[in-house]
RNA sequence: CGGGGUGUAGUAUAACGGUAGUACGCAUCCCUUGGGAGGAUGUGGACUGGGUUCAAUUCCCAGCACCCCGACCA
């Protein structure tokens, strides 16, 4: 891609109206833009970004043997009276259409149930892990937080159906390793803890991922002994560590980046989803819910890398894997920028090429602040050496590699 | 939903009861290329409504929007 094509403008200063730095880098970078409270725009780098988390999340929840859907965010009214949610769930967006009435769809059980009863009807069915990455609506009272608490959001919501809560037990361990491997890929995986919850309406117990994080809206409490986490409700009623019993415990502000519930027959009661077993007995079908927003684990990621100078993306949600940078109106340096740019482009390497007409200095801002994992700089010096010049923006390493050489180079440093 | 704050150009800001100035951006041109260079010319603005006043961007009230704190968060 050429920068000057590009729709979207870096900002000189921070937008005055965010405290967030997930929301302002993301906004001055250009990734973004706001349409208004809770409610975003994603423009093409942040777009990007969010297709590279979605592929992670895809490519996870399809080794646990997840099949890809995709269910409508108009949802009619009738659903959500099944289930009596239509009246107890505050943030709803209702809509009225004539004489129909309609929910946004906040998430999914309204829907997936009565879906699934179409198609479970033996045990034989069972079990089935069905995933969609669809908009969610929610009218928070109170949006806030940038990305990290949006009104309409792009979230993964996987439901699994079992013949017993056994299985549905051990389908959850599954879950929670994928998310696991989910947040090692976007590297936030060493500050994100499973969290003891409870509070729900959905169930006694679930499980919260909680990302260590000082912009984080949750405290969470780890247990200085075996380090597990427990939140705020679950603290309010224990005293001693329920994983080794011990007594003391961190705080630390958290941000949920993903929970995971035992829903059990909450959902296939009202809906009556149920299945014969192979005694021949008619049974409920035992449900689990799973879900990431997308957006939301865009926002940690920035809260968590990102330094004076801009955001520093992980290697695999880099908007683009390398930045060119050509410095100098030489003819021969314009000219090997653009004939390096076609062979990234054919060796199917994403590039940001920044063809602009600008200084050295407004580049490499330019550069930093989009923060993608390498620069590639061309210059008088680099060329004089026949070289290009490689700089890793999490550790500020420079290599000078021969310009031959270069595609191997990038596709070395991704390969590792 | 309660409390507080802020609304001036695309962005960041200044002054002012007498209708707005600067920087960056953007456009054209000159110049310039290893860390937001320089010059010239141009472009572009008071959230909305009401009140006070001879006169309101400025003061007062209401609404709206955004931000923050709290409550809420299936």
């Amino acid at each position: 891609m050429r920068q000057s094509l590009l729709f979207s403008r870096t900002q000189r200063k921070f937008p005055q109206n965010e405290t967030f730095i997930n929301t302002k880098l993301l906004i001055r970078a250009g990734f973004i833009d706001k349409l208004s409270a809770g409610v975003f725009n994603f423009l093409p780098l942040g777009f990007r970004v969010l297709k590279k988390i979605e592929k992670i999340i895809r490519e996870e929840m399809e080794k646990i043997g997840g099949q890809e859907i995709l269910m409508p965010a108009l949802h009619p009214k009738e659903n959500w009276q099944t289930t009596g949610r239509w009246d107890e769930v505050k943030e709803l967006f209702k809509l009225k259409a004539g004489k129909k009435e309609f929910v946004l769809g906040p998430t999914h059980e309204e829907i997936i149930t009565p879906l699934a009863k179409k198609i479970i009807k033996s045990y034989k069915d069972l079990p089935l892990y069905i995933f969609q990455i669809q908009e969610k609506f929610r009218n928070e009272k109170r949006a806030k937080s940038g990305l990290l608490r949006q009104r309409e959001f792009l979230m993964k919501d996987l439901y699994s159906f079992h013949t017993s809560k056994e299985d549905l037990d051990s389908f959850y361990e599954k879950v929670k390793e994928a998310y696991f491997k989910i947040f090692e890929r976007v590297e936030i995986r060493e500050k994100t803890y499973l969290t003891f919850a409870s509070g729900g309406t959905f169930s006694k117990f679930s499980h919260e991922f909680q990302t260590e994080c000082s912009a984080g809206e949750d405290t969470i409490f780890v247990c200085k002994n075996c380090k597990q986490a427990i939140n705020k409700e679950i603290k309010n009623k224990i005293r001693n560590c329920p994983n080794c019993n011990g007594g003391s415990f961190e705080q630390k502000k958290a941000i949920e980046v993903g929970n995971i519930f035992k829903l059990g027959e909450k959902f296939s009661k009202p809906f009556k989803l149920t299945f014969l077993d192979k005694d021949g007995k008619e049974k409920f079908v035992q449900m689990g819910c799973y879900g990431i927003g997308l957006g939301r684990l865009m926002a940690t990621v920035v809260e968590i890398f990102h330094d004076q100078k801009g955001i520093i993306w992980p290697k695999e949600i880099s908007p683009f894997q390398v930045h060119l940078i050509p410095l100098g109106k030489e003819k021969r340096i314009k000219e090997t920028a653009e004939r390096i740019y076609n062979e990234l482009i054919k060796e199917k390497i994403e590039v940001l090429y920044d063809d602009r007409e600008k200084t050295p200095g407004e580049k490499f801002v330019d550069c930093d602040l989009i923060g993608i994992s390498l620069r590639m700089v061309l210059s008088e010096k680099t060329l004089d050496k026949k070289s290009v010049e490689f700089k890793e923006r999490k550790t500020g390493n420079l290599k000078l590699v021969k310009i031959p050489k270069a595609i191997d180079f990038i596709k070395n440093f991704y390969a590792q």
